[in-house]
DNA sequence: AAAACGATTCGATAGTTGTCAAACTATAGA
DNA sequence: TCTATAGTTTGACAACTATCGAATCGTTTT
């Protein structure tokens, strides 16, 4: 990879520190493996299902991970459907594979 | 990839928040762009004369990202040498990689 | 319209962290 | 052995953050 120029590298420590609270992450986990398993649907309620901290603490945690670029979400009636957002993944990996 | 056990996630998790520090993720691209220019030698002096900030913040941010798998690092003399630990950065290039 | 449900905002708090200055340790060279 | 150089440890502090409960907002259902 190429070296960042300050600003990607400021983008870089965000989309970090987001994935760097153990419960962000597993946030982030869970909509990666519903990627891969193809299943369209997941609102803050599934989140805050699956892990143990109320309903403010995900939205706080939502609002963190779409603002590093990482997720997106979509408000849908009653609820938000979260998202990974694609090209920050691919960027990512691009970050960290060796050259060639 | 397939889904990070807890122990893994727990990993993951202390790798992304030692890059999450503006500092130390200039740290680690600064050894990244070593790698690439096959340039042996960097010392913490090297980082320090980089960054701005004190050789203590440095040293504690190099324990950091050792703590974290990130970057090993091995006595020579009076210096400290450092370099990026490939196994994490292939472990963290395959977490964004997408499936085939 | 009223109730129920999903999500957000606000205020507060306990805990974490990036940074520094000062003091210290370790190695190399004169 | 004395000095200079490279790095570490310690103690402190300001800034940040993960979390919560309570109140609020928006949408759907009854």
């Amino acid at each position: 990879m190429s070296m960042p120029t300050p600003t990607e590298r400021e983008q870089l420590a965000k989309a970090f520190k987001a994935l760097s609270s153990p419960n962000r992450l597993a946030m982030y986990l869970d909509l990666l493996a519903q990627e891969e398993t193809s299943v369209a649907h997941c609102c803050l309620g599934d989140l805050i299902a699956r892990l143990e901290i109320g309903a403010p603490t995900v939205s706080h945690h939502i609002k963190e991970l779409v603002n590093a670029g990482l997720i997106e979400v979509q408000r849908d009636g009653k609820f938000v459907r979260c998202r990974l957002n694609a090209v920050m993944r691919t960027r990512l990996a691009a970050f960290f594979s060796a050259p060639q």
